[in-house]
DNA sequence: AACTATTTATAAGA
DNA sequence: TTCTTATAAATAGTT
């Protein structure tokens, strides 16, 4: 329609399709609004030209401001699920390492692996050991009313053999003072000689006893931590 | 354009407005596709009739395919989407679950709350004690060479002050056998009198003092555990 | 952007 | 719906 038939085909011409473009694109709106109101029909033509511009026609009722607020609803409802994911990803980080911490307390607290103590200073030993104790104390403290004990002698021996040792010391001294013959073996002073003797059988009755007592003892050195701990 | 003039308002009439559809969109469909051709355009036409029937016009570049492969494409993505967040949801419910269980464990070797432990039957305490101790052991063997001198030492010593000891007995019983008055308290003879006063006090001396010892020992036995930890 | 000769679209009727 | 056709509308080429 014009002053020529033209064939539908691209048009070369960059200005003559731009003109073209504008004419028809016009044309198009016309006839689509036509359509609505004739029709009552709903009409969406979007369209973007060569150069990327774009032009759109809505029917009066599908209003762009409805379509528009439906698609930022949707935006909105995507960025409302990214911020939910992303609180997710933190609490999901923070368990993550609450949850390492805690198998390094059960790691050290039960002395898996060798080497997972090592890092561990000395002090640091310490303070986790007392801290086993402690809590093995209330295990124990639990226990303790199904279970008697025996008791551990150990440091009343090695205390007692030290104040032993010093007390026969001190005696043998003593003797050597009054007796200074103990100093010579071989001088035959039957008196003192059987004084010693007395006195030395009761010595030796009762070191007897607490030497006799000194094998468990030594023996209790290991059967000691096992002792204590079938205690605890 | 047509017998007569028209005005752009509705056709009441049904049928004639639903040929006037007809024709209408027969003809913007044919616009739409010339000013897709002539002018290289992206066209989106889109409409519905008043009965709901949708037809639609796509330039031939944007074909539908690829519209709707884009569409399911968004759609596929949601679908992914949801599928990674529920297995994070997963996930998190068994991180979760492994962290109760884990602050338990921790809670039962801890011993607190107090009642934490009661709902252990006596075999699991036992269990656990065990448990306990042989962590404890672990903790202890690392400690060992830490004060591994120290008990050596003490050991040590022990062993010498027995030595000492059987030495000391020895040696007094040989003094007796070479001086038997230290047997005859009873008898009038100044010497063996003044060493058994001598010898007896002494072992009274020692004795009280032993006795003595005996009452801290006692009460060693509640320090024992402060010293042990201590040494640890 | 306006003009206009001509083509095209289409309203009404069949 | 489709065809016909008179006529309105659109628009190519020109100014």
């Amino acid at each position: 329609m014009g002053r020529g038939k033209i064939e539908i085909k691209l048009i070369e011409n960059p200005t003559n399709r731009q003109v073209t473009y504008s004419k028809r694109r016009n044309g198009i709106f016309k006839k689509a609004h036509e359509l609505s109101v004739l029709c009552d029909a709903k009409v969406s033509l979007i369209m973007f030209s060569k150069n990327n511009k774009m032009h759109e026609y809505i029917t009066p009722g599908l209003s762009t401001k409805k379509i528009i607020d439906q698609y930022q609803k949707t935006l909105g409802d995507i960025d409302l699920w990214r911020s939910h994911y992303e609180k997710m990803l933190e609490n999901l980080k923070k368990l993550k390492d609450i949850n390492h911490k805690l198998r390094r307390q059960i790691r050290h607290r039960i002395g898996e692996g060798g080497m997972e103590l090592d890092d561990l200073s000395f002090q640091q030993l310490r303070s986790l050991e007392e801290d086993m104790n402690s809590s093995i104390a209330k295990i124990r403290e639990r226990k303790f009313h199904v279970i008697k004990t025996r008791t551990d002698t150990c440091r009343k021996k090695v205390r007692s053999l030290e104040q032993m040792n010093g007390n026969l010391l001190l005696e043998l001294k003593e003797k050597c003072v009054i007796h200074p013959q103990f100093l010579f073996h071989d001088e035959g002073d039957e008196e003192s000689a059987v004084a010693l003797a007395n006195g030395a059988s009761t010595l030796y009755a009762f070191c007897q006893h607490h030497s006799h007592l000194n094998l468990p003892h030594h023996h209790g050195e290991e059967g000691y931590k096992n002792d204590d701990l079938r205690l605890g």
